[in-house]
DNA sequence: CAGCCATTGTTAAACCTTCAAGAACTTACC
DNA sequence: GGTAAGTTCTTGAAGGTTTAACAATGGCTG
C-alpha cells in the first residue's frame, strides 16, 4: 500500500484544504506563542513546562522515565535531555528504581513545584485567551472529539519509540 | 491586565481540560509524524516542505523573504536559516529584489520544483491518513472553523515580528 | 535634503531536538 | 543458570530554532 509509487494521489478537495490551512496556522501560532510565554515567565519551553505538571500530578510527584516519555508524548532521547536540562536548574532530580536497576525516576523538587505554581496562572491565562475564550462549548466538544480521533489514529507502534509513529 | 498577580485565576473545567490534552496529543503526534515523514522521504521537516509549497505557488515560483515569513507563520530569522539550507541543496536561490535593494527573493528552482512533486503524494496521503479519511465533513468544517477562530486570536502585532504574537 | 525612525534580512551564540549507537539490566527459553 | 532477545535510559553529533544585535536601505518630516 505504501510500497507502490501510488497511481493516482487523491489531492485534498477545497474544503479539505482550507481546513489544513486553518490548522496548519492555528497550531503554529499557538504553539510558538505558548513557547514564549513561558520562556519569558517561567524560562522553559512549552514541552518542559508539561513534564513539571505531569510530574505534579504523579503519586510521590516522582514518575518512571518511558512513563512520563509516553504521557507527553514524546522520545526517550528528548526527555533525557529535557530532564537533564530541568535537572540542571533544580526542578527536578533524578532517583534509580528500586524495582528495577535499569529504571529511572524523575522527581519534581520542592522548588520545581514553587516554580510551577508560580507560571501556572499566567499560563492557563494564556491557553484562555487563546482557546477557550474564544471558541463556544459546542465547539470545544467537537475540538475534543476530533483531535482524540486524529491521535488514536497516531498513536504506538513503531521502532524505538513503541508508541511515537 | 498582565501587571496585576492576578488575583483567582480561572483554570479549565474537566472539559476544558479533557478538550486541553487531546489538542496537546494531536498536534504534537502529528508534527512529529509529518516531520519524520517528510524526512524520511523528501530529506527536509515539515516546515521547510511548506516553503516549498509556498513558493511554488507564488507567481513566478519567487516571494519575498518577508511575505514568506508571513505566510509559512515564522519569523525572519527562522526563514533566513531554512532558506540558507533549502540553498545548499539547490532546491531554492536568492535573488536580489529588484525594486527595494534591501529585499531578497527566493526562487524555487527547477530542482526543488522536481522534489516538490515527487514528495507531495506522499506527504498528502500522511495527512489525509492521519486527519481527513478519520473526520466527517462536518468535523471537518468544525476543525477549520474552530482553528480560524483560534489563528484570528493570535495574529499581528508585536515587537520584531510585526505579526507573529 | 537632512535627520530620524522603521523595515529588511542576516548572523552568532545558546539552546533544543533528532538520530544512531551503546551500556546496563531484565526476561524468556531451553 | 546461561544465552539470546528485549527493555530502559543515556550519549554525542548533526541539524534546527530562538534571541538579540547589527548593517543596509527606505521613507517620513520638517
Amino acid at each position: 500500500m505504501s510500497n507502490e509509487p501510488a497511481a493516482e494521489p487523491r489531492w485534498l478537495s477545497d474544503e479539505e484544504q482550507y481546513a489544513w490551512q486553518c490548522y496548519l496556522h492555528a497550531t503554529t501560532l499557538l504553539e510558538d506563542h505558548l513557547d514564549r510565554q513561558l520562556q519569558r515567565d517561567a524560562g522553559m519551553p512549552h514541552v518542559y513546562y508539561g513534564l513539571l505538571v505531569q510530574l505534579s500530578r504523579a503519586p510521590r510527584r516522582r514518575m518512571r522515565m518511558t512513563e512520563l516519555a509516553q504521557n507527553a508524548k514524546i522520545t526517550r532521547s528528548r526527555l533525557s535531555h529535557a530532564i537533564a536540562r530541568l535537572e540542571k536548574n533544580g526542578w527536578v532530580v533524578r532517583e534509580d528504581c528500586p524495582s528495577d536497576k535499569r529504571g529511572q525516576n524523575a522527581y519534581l523538587t520542592d522548588e520545581g513545584m514553587r516554580v510551577l505554581e508560580k507560571a501556572a496562572p499566567g499560563h492557563v491565562a494564556a491557553v484562555r485567551a487563546a482557546i477557550f475564550d474564544r471558541l463556544s462549548p459546542e465547539q470545544i466538544g467537537h475540538l475534543a472529539e476530533i483531535c482524540r480521533a486524529m491521535a488514536d489514529g497516531l498513536q504506538p507502534k513503531g521502532a524505538d519509540l513503541p508508541w511515537l509513529r
